[in-house]
DNA sequence: ACCTTGACATTGG
DNA sequence: GCCAATGCCAAGG
């Protein structure tokens, strides 16, 4: 199931550069769905196969990976959050310099504005 | 149409 | 920092 949301969402999760990390209400917001978090977290669940995207960069405002401790997929997170660099600490993220801050005209570009 | 469910955010204690 | 209460809103029963 794929909305014009959840390309959006999509596009713009692409573009967070390896080392950098956003939250589901900042995706949201960017990807022109301001107060939807949820819908971001809805979206990356239905991600195609196909689509390579980097989920892993998406975590909780405070900088907490949004999987249940002991969950598969957050210790996947984990560790690919780990092999690029950065600093978790039980699932949690040192956010101080890896906030993903975009580019403007590259956003606009990336979602046919 | 009503109810429940989230890979959330914010606020207040 | 942790927890509970609220707000939020699309999807699926």
């Amino acid at each position: 199931m794929s909305s014009p949301s959840h390309k959006r969402i999509w596009k713009v999760v692409s573009l967070i550069p390896q080392g950098k990390v956003a939250s589901y209400g900042q995706i949201a917001d960017l990807a022109g769905l301001p107060g939807r978090a949820r819908m971001v977290s809805k979206a990356l669940k239905c991600t195609p196969e196909e689509l390579a995207i980097p989920w892993h960069r998406v975590l909780r405002a405070d900088g907490k990976i949004a999987f249940p401790v002991g969950h598969e997929f957050g210790l996947q997170q984990q560790q690919l959050l780990r092999e690029e660099g950065l600093q978790v600490d039980r699932l949690r993220v040192n956010l101080s310099a890896c906030q993903w801050q975009p580019d403007l005209p590259t956003l606009l570009f990336a979602l046919d504005y």
